[in-house]
RNA sequence: GCCGAAGUGGCGGAAUUGGUAGACGCGCUGGAUUCAAAAUCCAGUUCUCGCAAGGGAGUGCGGGUUCGAUUCCCGCCUUCGGUACCA
């Protein structure tokens, strides 16, 4: 009790006591953090355990009640652990390098730092009346020079190595130059670009250091080229693949254009394989696998040469999964901006030539993708050489090959794929079956493997797994092809033209890029008049004034993208202050990695692949001990919120707008044809909102009125009058508006005036009832409505449970008598239940099991200390701060988050007797109680003799009795 | 189209290895308390026939395996998420 006295308060003496979660919440947020009960020490003989929530960008709306979902379910977890004996790491930091600070700063001036900071200060409120237990001592932020000194020295190591495929690892550049200077490149297998020259030792000793600098480019795991990219206009930066959706920006909806740029790219690719193979060992959610391996997109094939007609050395390398149908092969595809698309064309075509590529290049992602059935193409007059039958094959050039993929051309099978099908009818060009199962050529291709090769020279009478060996042997023997694995995915542009990102450490001497000397990190962002390019068009970094390496070499000037700082953030964790390295090695050799780890799907192929490309490139360096940095992860359901509609009749009527009940509404759509749009309205207005019966009355109409004053002179007609500025007309006897809206289940949005900050669910019911309302909605990863209707019921049950510590003049009231049996068993059914489902994330039905124990303790009077002390430690992950209260007064030994979880005794849970149902052929007919220790024999004579049961045994034969021993018994009759 | 996940009362959802379908909560109905209301407490609440006792049906649809299926198998339908001229 001493405990009460350093906050001044003489609770102790009163000994009335009201369940007030406000104080409880202040008082014990105060001890905490005094007492640094949540703070995680490096050393410890207990085992560790590390929970991981994925870090937010801190936006300036602040959270809303959606956010916290996976942080309550991971504190949930962590401090169920800490509880079972585990020292469990789980912090919180800030990914704060990103775009709205910077299109904030564009706009106000105010420097993105500035509101950045203001917001990290703002969410980190929010996020301490939640009452987490994260140690804050360990907090990050991606934007401090402290953190992003470590990003841009991994940068630096990433340039300094090159991925040996022998080694199947990273290994440092230098050794690939030793190779170099000894032997060439003849022997050297790396992952490097396409076009990559070979040369000899003599080469590379007679190159002048520019040009070994830019050779060594081909190699390093970053590095910069000339490449097409995903061009925002309207953001003004690249963007990367998984940050365009649909040919438009995701952040913004703004239209995304290809454009050939120099850009800093990472050479994921190198990782393809390990990062395909590796999801094997992780323990996520299938569906986030599958994802990443559709990213990845693997396909197994061949790669094949074919001879231009007129210039025979030259050829066109066309990658292919079904190398089996190179006898079907009546026509070449390319790409339109492929390379050798000049050398094919004939004169008599380079003009329809030209002019086709012109219109591909105007037209939009948007545009290419509406138009996915359209078949465009254009022959170039050319002809390549078929490299088995030597026939002659016409070469096209098409938009429906993507340049990105492969190596921009294919070998076109039109009886076996349905796009080279489409356009060898559009075109006219024969159509060969190859397979004698092949069916239908007439009316579409057939990609069937069954049968027998026909019209396939020495394959034909072959089956496919005879036929793909020998063909690839042929190709190897001639070298004019091999089999070959190609991905989908692309190495990753790695460059913004912004400002609010890590500076690269890199600068340019004569065109060549070169590393900035390690001492020198970090290289902090300079100060700029404007967060704007600059008047040549160079990145905001271009305004930086006398901003050179070493006084005289020029910066790059583009600034990292959002997923650098995140995709090492969980190593910082363990070791936040270091000065010397970004993680010690005692620090990652202690925590290993993250456990537990929890997040939104919306990172499946973002974030989660960048980072574990990070994790396996810092593995490779001998920098960190697991090849993947996340055992166990969890995506978290998003909270949706109730969006409700207003119908909104799209032309005026005599200058008016009418908006009209949802039921008229539908009317006049199905019987005139007339057209509403729907308007959202704020769901405060709204009576039953979230509901089929949702309507807004006379008030409300008012109120939105004055909300959105464009409306003041609007029509409002529903099936009770009409309401038209500031009266409402009734039909008959009506008192008034009656306007129903519609509502649908949508994002939680600004837009759509449906936000409920938690905050203020906080400030009513307090931080316990909202956690716990949070997961008593339902399944973790499950998206869900929030309705805050619901939360009455976990608000009455903690007040319940607060009863079972006062008498009924709300006395403080407990006992320390023996608890009876039936007491130790809801108390020991609970600890089981809890146990088990936190294993398995079920939190909501942890909740429900709360509710049934308080329920039967309730029942029973039970005001044991015995059986409240260890039920209150078994809820303390979930409601921190009422147990902590209840176990203060119970005279508890320090803080209950330090407390020991409760061992489950089974033999609490033992029985005399068990209660049977007993059902007739699989339907439960009665149910009896019978000895616990009764016999099979026992239990189906006892079950037969019952009355309830021969009225339904009665003249029928029994054919068998089923008897599960303390489940049920079921008698077959017929 | 392809890949993944899911379909259970008025609603959120439970049923962990095939064993009492609808736990727990919301809402609703009735009652107690109250001058009244809020709050609280008690009872009821899958649908359906029935005054009742007691029947019948029932976990998206259609089949199957089984003494017994929300759970396993086959075929469909719907919804959500992802992805897409990927050769």
């Amino acid at each position: 009790m001493e405990l009460y006295q350093c906050f001044n308060t003489n609770i102790t003496n009163k000994k009335v006591m009201e369940y007030n979660p406000r104080e409880i919440e202040k008082r014990w947020k105060a001890y905490w953090d005094k007492n640094e009960v949540y703070k995680v020490s490096n050393e410890s003989n207990r085992p560790k355990f590390y929970v991981l929530d994925m870090f937010p960008y801190p936006s300036g709306a602040g959270l809303h009640v959606g956010h916290p979902l996976g942080y309550i379910a991971s504190d949930i977890y962590a401090r169920y652990k800490r509880l079972s004996g585990y020292n469990v790491l789980h912090p919180m930091g800030y990914d704060s390098f990103g775009l709205p600070a910077e299109q904030y700063a564009i706009q106000t001036g105010i420097h993105p730092a500035v509101a950045t900071e203001e917001n990290i200060n703002r969410y980190r409120q929010q996020l301490d009346n939640i009452g987490f237990s994260y140690d804050w001592s360990r907090e990050v932020r991606t934007s401090s020079s402290q953190y992003y000194k470590w990003t841009q020295w991994i940068f630096m190591q990433l340039f300094k190595h090159y991925y040996d495929q022998e080694a199947d690892k990273a290994l440092p550049i230098d050794q690939l130059i030793e190779k170099l200077s000894k032997e060439g490149n003849a022997n050297v297998k790396a992952v490097c670009h396409e076009d990559t020259a070979d040369i000899s030792a003599e080469d590379w000793n007679g190159m002048d250091e520019k040009e070994q600098q830019l050779f060594l480019l081909n190699y390093r795991l970053t590095f910069p080229e000339k490449s097409y990219v995903n061009w925002c206009p309207a953001l003004g930066t690249v963007l990367s693949n998984d940050e365009v959706k649909d040919g438009v920006s995701e952040r913004g909806g703004y239209p995304v254009e290809r454009k050939l740029m120099q850009q800093w790219s990472m050479r994921i690719t190198a990782y393809a394989d390990r990062l395909l193979t590796g999801l094997d060992t992780v323990d996520w959610p299938e569906s986030l696998k599958e994802q990443q391996r559709n990213w990845i997109g693997r396909s197994q094939g061949a790669s094949v040469k074919f001879a231009l007609e007129n210039a025979p050395e030259q050829k066109i390398e066309v990658f292919t999964t079904r190398v089996d149908t190179i006898f079907g092969v009546t026509f070449m595809c390319l790409a339109p901006e492929h390379e050798m698309v000049d050398v094919i064309t004939t004169d008599e075509y380079r003009e329809k030539v030209d002019e086709y590529r012109t219109w591909t290049a105007s037209r939009s992602e948007v545009e290419r993708m509406q138009e996915v059935k359209k078949v465009t193409g254009q022959f170039t007059g050319g002809y390549c050489i078929h490299p088995f039958n030597g026939e002659k094959v016409p070469i096209y050039i098409a938009d429906y090959v993507l340049a990105g993929y492969g190596t921009g051309a294919v070998m076109a099978v039109p009886s076996g794929d349905q796009r080279d099908w489409d356009f060898a009818k559009h075109f006219d060009l024969p159509i060969v079956p190859i397979l004698d199962a092949q069916e239908n050529m007439e009316e579409q291709a057939d990609a069937t493997k069954e049968g027998k090769y026909i019209n396939s020279g020495f394959i034909n009478g072959l089956e496919y797994a005879e036929a793909v060996p020998q063909l690839i042997e042929w190709l190897e023997e001639r070298k004019m092809g091999r089999g070959k694995i190609q991905y989908r995915i692309r190495n990753a542009v790695f460059s913004r033209q912004r400002y609010w990102g890590e500076p690269v450490p890199a600068y340019w001497k004569d065109g060549v890029p070169y590393l900035i000397d390690e001492a020198d990190l970090p290289l902090e962002l300079p100060t700029v008049d404007k967060y704007l390019p600059t008047e040549t068009g160079e990145p905001p970094l271009g305004r930086a004034e006398e901003w050179k390496y070493k006084g005289k070499y020029d910066y790059e000037l583009s600034t990292m993208p959002g997923w650098a700082g995140s995709s090492w953030y969980f190593y910082r964790y363990m070791d936040p202050n270091n000065e010397n390295e970004f993680v010690s090695k005692e620090a990652v050799d202690y925590w290993q990695n993250v456990d537990l780890y929890l997040g939104g799907s919306e990172h499946a192929v973002g974030h989660l692949l960048y980072s574990r490309f990070w994790n396996k490139f810092l593995f490779d360096l001998g920098l960190v001990p697991q090849e993947e940095y996340a055992k166990k992860l969890i995506n978290q359901g998003m909270i949706q919120g109730v969006i409700e509609f207003l119908m909104l009749q799209k032309e005026k009527i005599d200058g008016y707008s009418r908006f009209a009940c949802a039921d008229i509404a539908k009317k006049e759509m199905e019987e005139l044809g007339t057209e509403f749009a729907k308007i959202p309205i704020h769901i405060d207005y709204v009576q039953n909102y979230g509901s089929n019966s949702s309507y807004v009355d006379t008030d409300s109409v008012k109120k939105f009125v004055d909300w959105r004053p464009e409306f003041k002179d609007a029509i409002f007609e529903c099936g009770s009058g009409v309401y038209h500025k500031g009266m409402f007309k009734p039909h008959v006897d009506a008192a008034g508006s009656h306007l129903m809206t519609i509502s649908e289940v949508g994002k939680m949005s600004k837009r759509y005036f449906n936000v409920v900050n938690p905050d203020d669910v906080v400030e009513r019911y307090g931080a316990d009832c909202f956690r716990m309302y949070e997961m008593f909605l339902g399944p973790i990863e499950q998206a869900k409505p929030w309705d805050t209707k619901g939360i009455d019921g976990v608000s009455k049950f903690l007040r319940k449970l607060w009863s079972l510590f006062t008498n009924k003049n709300n006395e403080f009231a407990v006992s320390d008598d023996a608890p009876t049996k039936d007491e130790w068993k809801v108390l020991h059914q609970l600890i089981k239940k809890v146990s088990d489902d936190i294993e398995r994330f079920s939190f909501n039905t942890c909740v429900s099991g709360f509710m049934i124990a308080v329920n039967d303790l309730k029942k029973m009077n039970c005001n044991k200390s015995a059986i409240l002390k260890d039920l209150i430690v078994v809820m303390a992950p979930f409601a921190p701060f009422v147990t902590e209260e209840l176990w203060q007064r119970l005279g508890g030994q320090g803080s209950i988050h330090q407390a020991a979880y409760p061992e489950f005794n089974e033999d609490y849970l033992k029985e005399d007797s068990i209660e049977y149902p007993i059902s007739i052929n699989g339907k439960k007919r009665a149910s009896a109680e019978f000895p616990a220790d009764a016999s099979k024999d026992e239990l189906e004579k006892a079950a037969l003799s019952l009355e309830a049961i021969q009225k339904w045994t009665e003249g029928k034969t029994i054919r068998k009795v089923i008897v599960v021993p303390k489940r049920m018994i079921n008698i077959v009759v017929g």
